[in-house]
RNA sequence: GGGAGUUUAGCUCAGCUGGUUUAGAGCAUCUGCCUUACAAGCAGAGGGUCGGCGGUUCGAUCCCGUCAACUCCCACCA
């Protein structure tokens, strides 16, 4: 087939995908083989593909196929996440939009209906999006946190903790998102400097008229819920009012002024309101005295009946009011520019506001010991390392998981209650529910239309921290989970350390009694160019399929590759994916070069030929070692550019340079068999990284039987090989690069076909070896004679390669000036160099303490210069 | 307030736990080439006191201390 001078992408993409997938390549069951076996971290299944995903996709896709290639049973489950706030935000804007329809107006079965119709339109579109990525995912396993598996593992695991004391419901002080309606955990708020104003209002002391006292405040509408005002009991400003009361505006209420050391006398008044619903430190005192709790607000963030004023005004339309009606009162003594964090809710963006409310935990205490151990002692290995830090610390100071949600899109919390009881009786089903309160009020008589059931949905992450149990149906049966469980190695962002790694590593112990993965490689999270965070709303994330169809899949995994080793930030730059796309468009070349070579049986092999196979074989396995260690060790963005620039450079520049015949000159059949191994090795190594343009040139190199895929290739491993070999082919090379030079600095190109001489001043140089390496050199250097000499070459440009002398008649004249001054400038290099190492040398110390070997180097490196010193020198003399 | 990280060429980063010619790559720049695989290319070149200062060491980009700048995480003083 006739192949154009660009590889096209799009033309093959689909093709190859099609093909492994009916080859059944990915798909897997527990054999005797051993398993490689990884676990998608599931996209929310309202998401579409971004700059993240295609990082950590392609980095499993690599291990994973790499895997697969060394002969071990792959196994890669994908699958998404219900996402129960952002999918349940969706639904209700599609059903506004699109059906006229309010969440309010619905039952809870309607809206669950509509929502799995939605889920079922719109969701998993990532998981199409992926393939187009390449993501040689097992598809069959394809799960979903609320399928009827990843649910009943949800309910067990619910059920389970609770009977073991693991779990209560309890009011406590929670984070509350008014726009969604729900209580959120610790790790769903976000913080962040913020511009916000301190206001200064006086409060009238009671029973002692034109006495005041001034508290700081940042939320002024929350005056109606105070129920103290507190001062630092050091504080001489306010010793006089101890015993007093203050009268809180608007309401009148009169409260205590307490005395306690948490307040800072150096922090605006240093009189502080209490409003014990409203703020966590203010609960705190507020248990501590007793104070009564007004909650002013509803769930919607609006003021509440209990605030007496403003009733039915957002908090914030209710502080501008506030302030105003202050102003007008003349309690407001002046304002002050103030800049704070304010907690955001991770998914709506809304201010959080603390509330007091009844609500599901998780007692996490005794379940982080395990995981954290299993972390700190390398049971589980981090990469980087450094975010075993990050870890100890949250699970050293861990708290209570909140995870019930105030919504009906996830999994129903299995609790049920008896009429005018708050006591759950938790079970897997109603049924069990039934039985257990029966048992526990000694009512026998009891019927299961006397239940009802907790309103409350379970916070997503609690389905996903079963993730790598659950997608083997591990709770159930454990035929695939021995043989799958624990999962090899986890790809993810940090960003979710927290929410999703730590506690998968708790369920792993809770309920497999073993770690859930072995190793977990944190990429970084990509940014623009900016160094902003990649975001819908700044529009800086670029369309993932468009640089797909504009790149190639391939290339954009070179791109996303290339930018990052793992942990930092990566800078994504588009450009990165054109790097990518031409490196596909090199070796889809070097194909087309290959196929053009017409073979004989007579055709001589020729020294150069023979050159270039003795030393490619070294130099492959070389690289072959590298890239295989730094695979093993995770450093992938190495791997990738150790091969770029091996196939790149030496592949392309040098050995088929070498090989190639003459013009219409045939090439015997053994150098390009051997050519043609040599390159099917290098699209093995390289498919795990770019596997479309790998696969295609792998049957565009020669016919292949079916199933013969390169896919399915052996992985190139690591193999020995000689370094003096490698090392000397260098010095060639280094000699060739020095001719070249000489031709460009003078003029001289490669194309006027100028043959020229070249006097070698010392004839013990490999090039005077053998025949090979001098073909070689006249071949490349594009020389007419190589010939020795002892003494300077008069009209010649001379340089030094390694440690030898070299010159080269030209018939141009030399800008003696010039010449002059670049070997003034090498002579004064040569001497620092010298002199560096003669102070190590001279050093007794040195001799005396360092490695034989580094001795034995310098003392090289020394006589090295030396040499290189003369030269110089003499060519300097001859000028004069 | 507690903790972590970063600082190497114009840009983005390697340098894998101290010695491999007084530092490497890609991109960008410069020079010369449309040479029959590739201009998405070929052949070359220039460019760095390895953030500052001090210490350990025979020897420091690498280890320790300190200062500076930036970044991030945790906690949440109204």
């Amino acid at each position: 087939m006739e192949i154009g001078s660009r590889y096209q992408p799009s033309e093959i993409e689909d093709k190859w995908y099609q093909h492994w997938k009916e080859s059944g390549y990915f798909y897997s069951k527990p054999d005797d083989r051993e398993p490689f076996s990884v676990v998608i971290p599931p996209p929310n299944v309202t998401g579409v593909l971004h700059m993240g995903h295609i990082l950590n996709n392609t980095i499993q896709d690599a291990l994973v196929r790499k895997a697969r290639m060394e002969g071990k049973n792959a196994c890669w489950v994908p699958g998404t996440d219900h996402a129960s706030i952002a999918t349940e935000a969706k639904v209700v804007r599609w059903l506004r939009d699109e059906k006229k329809l309010k969440k309010g107006d619905l039952s809870r079965e309607q809206f669950m209906d509509y929502a799995w119709q939605w889920t079922e339109k719109y969701g998993g579109i990532i998981l199409h999006q992926l393939e187009k990525l390449g993501a040689s995912c097992d598809w069959k396993r394809t799960a979903f946190t609320m399928d009827e598996t990843r649910s009943d593992a949800v309910y067990k695991v619910f059920v389970d903790l609770f009977r073991k004391g693991k779990l209560y419901r309890d009011y406590r002080m929670v984070n509350w998102d008014p726009e969604a309606k729900t209580v959120l955990s610790n790790e769903e708020v976000i913080y962040g400097e913020e511009h916000s104003t301190l206001y200064y209002v006086s409060y009238p002391i009671e029973g002692r008229p034109g006495k005041f006292i001034t508290i700081a405040t940042q939320r002024p509408e929350t005056i109606m819920g105070d129920t103290a005002v507190a001062v630092n009991p050091n504080d001489p400003k306010y010793l006089d009012l101890k015993g007093c009361h203050a009268i809180i505006p608007f309401v009148n209420r009169i409260v205590p002024i307490i005395f306690d050391e948490y307040v800072d006398p150096a922090f605006g008044t240093g009189a502080l309101k209490v409003t014990p619903a409203h703020d966590m430190n203010d609960y705190e005192l507020g248990k501590k005295y007793k104070l009564e709790v007004i909650d002013t607000l509803n769930e919607d963030g609006t003021l509440s009946e209990a605030a007496k004023f403003f009733v039915g005004i957002d908090r914030f339309e209710a502080r501008k009011q506030v302030v105003e009606a202050l102003k007008e009162m003349g309690s407001l003594i002046k304002t002050e520019d103030y800049k704070t964090n304010i907690g955001r809710s991770e998914r709506t963006q809304a201010v959080v506001e603390p509330r007091l409310s009844l609500q599901w935990f998780v007692d996490m205490k005794k379940l982080s010991v395990p995981a954290l151990k299993a972390v700190m002692e390398d049971d589980i290995l981090f990469i980087p390392e450094k975010y075993k830090n990050v870890y100890r610390h949250w699970m050293e100071n861990i708290r209570d998981w909140c995870i019930s949600r105030q919504l009906w899109w996830g999994h129903q919390i299995p609790a049920w209650y008896l009429p005018g009881s708050d006591t759950p009786y938790v079970g897997e089903s109603i049924e069990e529910a039934l039985e257990i309160a029966k048992k526990e009020t000694g009512r026998s008589n009891l019927e299961i239309t006397d239940l009802r059931r907790d309103e409350d949905v379970l916070d997503t992450w609690f389905s996903s921290w079963l993730w790598p149990i659950s997608v083997f149906d591990g709770f159930k049966s454990k035929e695939e989970l021995d043989y799958y469980y624990p999962t090899s190695v986890l790809v993810t962002g940090w960003d979710i350390i927290f929410l999703w790694v730590a506690r998968m590593i708790m369920s792993g112990y809770e309920w497999q009694h073993q770690l859930p993965f072995k190793t977990v490689y944190f990429t970084g999270m990509v940014r623009d160019k900016q160094k902003r965070k990649m975001s819908k709303s700044l529009g800086n994330s670029p369309d993932c399929l468009k640089l797909i169809e504009d790149y190639g899949a391939d290339a954009v995994r070179y791109g996303i590759l290339a930018s990052s080793p793992a942990g930092g930030d990566l800078l994504f730059d588009e450009k990165l994916c054109e790097v990518g796309r031409n490196f596909c468009n090199k070796i889809w070349n070097a194909t087309r070069l290959i196929k053009g070579w017409q073979t004989h049986e007579e055709a001589v092999i020729t020294p150069v030929q023979t050159l270039a196979m003795q030393s490619f074989q070294h130099k492959w396995n070389k690289c072959k070692t590298g890239f295989n260690e730094d695979i093993t060790n995770f450093r992938l963005s190495e791997a990738l550019t150790t091969m770029y620039s091996f196939v790149w450079d030496d592949f392309c520049s040098w050995y088929l340079e070498m090989i190639k015949p003459e013009q219409s000159q045939a090439i015997s059949p053994a150098v390009l068999d051997q050519s043609i191994s040599y390159f099917e090795e290098i699209l093995s190594s390289l498919h795990p990284f770019l596997p479309f343009v790998t696969e295609e040139l792998w049957h565009q190199l020669k016919e292949r039987k079916l199933y013969d895929d390169c896919m399915m290739s052996p992985y190139p491993g690591a193999m020995n090989f000689d370094n003096e070999k490698i090392n000397s082919f260098i010095e060639l090379q280094e000699l060739i690069r020095s001719i070249r030079e000489v031709r460009n600095k003078n003029g001289v190109g490669m194309k006027e076909a100028l043959e020229l001489k070249i006097f070698v001043a010392d004839e013990n140089v490999p090039l005077f070896e053998d025949n090979y390496s001098h073909q070689f050199v006249s071949k490349f250097g594009n020389l007419s004679s190589i010939a020795s000499v002892t003494e300077e070459v008069p009209s010649s440009v001379s340089f030094i390669s390694g440690t030898t002398k070299y010159f080269i008649p030209l018939d141009i004249k030399i800008d003696k000036e010039a010449e002059k001054s670049r070997l003034a400038s090498e002579l004064k290099y040569a001497k620092g160099f010298i002199e560096s190492i003669n102070k190590k040398l001279e050093n007794e110390r040195f001799v005396q303490n360092a490695k034989p070997e580094v001795i034995e180097n310098e003392r090289k490196k020394l006589a090295d210069g030396l040499e290189r010193l003369q030269g110089i020198q003499a060519s300097l003399e001859a000028f004069d």
